[in-house]
DNA sequence: GTGAAAGCGCTAACAT
DNA sequence: ATGTTAGCGCTTTCAC
């Protein structure tokens, strides 16, 4: 490794020229000759000189990293936020530390010591679920490096970045019950019972069914819960097909329209229709959540909604650099909501292919 | 920060005590009485002591840190292929340094260059493609930072571990032909053609086809080449369902059964033949390879090939940690290979839906 | 315009 | 058993 005390005694100088040379900062250049820089300059490119950055942030220097805490798992619309956040660090000029959680939970605190040890000057909690321990994150507020996440558990004294979820599922069931469907149900998860108010996405999506509910009286609907399960992590599609396969077995009447909280849920229910032989949407209309890439595929493409996965990440990191530079950010309690936007394809039916329209 | 100083003010010891009290090296605790000892860790504990990581590195300490290269996107079999390599990491007790590269392409010198300025002691590639530039890697060759690849492009003088392609796409046509398959028509990639030898999975997925159809005369095989988009980045499945759309226009007879490259385009033909009516297996039959876990869902489930990638990445980071500790590796020249495992499920047909046995 | 030197937090050799 | 000190590579102040 070639260092500046190197280039110095190879050219003569003294360390002091070198480093001053190499300073990224234009004021240090005019301490020197033009010559004399510039033939530093050279020499250190030629020896591909490289700053040792462990020097440098031992003499305070900030270290240009901010740090992603994600949960990704095979989920693909968390996999592509995390994604999006990764390339808006990266696009920052910023240095990504990043680590999935998701793959050894019981490593909480040592994930966070690491990112503090790296000298993080920020970090992006993605889609944090609810057994994240939020101890861990005080080591983050006694340091004043700042955090801010993006979707999942709303947290204490963290500005949250997420999508407007209640819009969005209101927006969605307004819709299925205009094409004519009259008997809804929605398929949740019960973490917002097991952790309250922890899970505002459950929480949230629920009460836009119930707002677009509370207004169509006529129109049936319904609430099932269900739970992830220990392989969900690997498999998220199961859920969503042993629900759908739960609601065969009853034999009670199918709905019209089975609301899945995501699309990976909705298309292990489209799995279990196929098995059962229902075809959808005619015998029953499904829906996903998220809009998925591969939702818009399949025998069946997904209707779905699309958060605004760009904006929000820009807008989460913007918003640590913001804190990072020490600005004051007001009303850290309430989130960033960003709209959704509702995404009709096949699988909700249409008031022809529904047949239930007057 | 609390530093090692700060202790010793607060104790009125020496920070040299503290230095050993607090040394994970055993022989340095024995310089200390056991009282003296225990009062400067407990401090320590509650102090909330952490070492500076960066002060250890400038005196020589080695990093604990391995970066992973990784080109992951949507595609799930590489997605997952990388989570695996990270838990690895993790589990060896390294520190993971992950870039995703497949975001930003342009800054493969960037990456590679802050990698180095972290110090890590090794890399592992993770599905390098064709057009990474392997100049890039010359920074780690001269500064002996040992570098491992999984699967992907193969790269001179970089021991690689990869599935043994030729072998499952050899099982998987005998299977299909075992079935009553005569007319088969496989799906690959022009990567091979573009940099020629540099894109081995496409070459042995093509031999393995080519070494079953051989040893049967009577069947009829055909290699179809189709080219990655700039889309297939967020849209791994259309190039599939592109590819198929263009066998259905052309009025040509359609082969008895499509190979996809992998899972992700398999898809995409599928949702192509649903949207022309085609029904598969009975019209057609359709695989696709490494298995996703995606795959075995849908109203056909997938006939597919696994990759052993739990196996490969624990290979994969023991060989990199093995080079790490300087141990020579013996021809680094050949890859590992891991067998493949066929998986037979609903897509390719059976004697009796594919209706063409004796 | 340039050289000498301090010091960031730590490890380790040396001295008491 | 404890204290002192040098030095890793860098930035920056001070004196020439």
């Amino acid at each position: 490794m070639i260092t500046q005390t190197e280039i110095a005694r190879r050219l003569g100088v003294s360390q002091r020229a070198v480093a001053y040379a190499l300073s990224d900062d234009p004021e240090a250049h005019k301490e020197l000759s033009k010559e004399t820089r510039q033939r530093i300059v050279k020499a250190a490119e030629k020896l591909g000189y490289r700053p040792n950055r462990y020097a440098q942030l031992m003499r305070g220097k900030k270290s240009g990293v901010i740090g992603m805490i994600h949960f990704a798992s095979l989920v693909q619309s968390v996999a592509v936020r995390a994604a999006r956040v990764a390339a808006a660090i990266h696009n920052a000029g910023y240095q990504l530390l990043a680590d999935d959680l998701l793959w050894y939970p019981k490593s909480a605190k040592l994930v966070c010591d690491s990112m503090v040890d790296a000298r993080v000057e920020g970090i992006v909690l993605c889609n944090p679920p609810q057994w994240f321990p939020p101890a861990e994150l005080e080591c983050f507020r006694r340091l004043k490096i700042p955090v801010v996440s993006i979707s999942g558990m709303e947290m204490a004294g963290i500005p949250q970045i997420r999508a407007d979820m209640r819009q969005g599922m209101f927006d969605l069931t307004q819709h299925l019950i205009a094409i004519g469907h009259r008997r809804l149900t929605l398929l949740a998860s019960t973490t917002d019972e097991i952790v309250p108010k922890a899970q505002w996405p459950t929480t949230e999506r629920i009460g836009g069914f119930k707002d677009a509910l509370a207004s169509n009286p006529t129109v049936h609907g319904e609430v099932v819960r269900t739970n992830y399960a220990s392989d969900t992590l690997m498999d998220p599609y199961r859920i969503g097909m042993v629900a759908m396969q739960g609601l065969i077995a009853s034999g009670d009447q199918l709905p019209d329209v089975l609301l899945c909280q995501n699309d990976d849920w909705a298309l292990g229910a489209l799995a279990a229709c196929s098995e059962a032989g229902l075809r959808v949407p005619e015998d029953i209309a499904i829906t996903g959540f998220d809009s998925t890439v591969f939702g818009a595929y399949g025998t069946t493409p997904l209707t779905s909604v699309t958060q605004a996965n760009d904006e929000m990440a820009n807008n989460a990191v913007q918003l640590l650099i913001q804190m990072i530079h020490g600005e004051k950010i007001a009303a850290k309690d309430k989130p960033t909501k960003w709209p959704c936007r509702l995404v009709v394809r096949k699988s909700c039916g249409s008031p022809v292919v529904a047949g239930k329209t007057s």
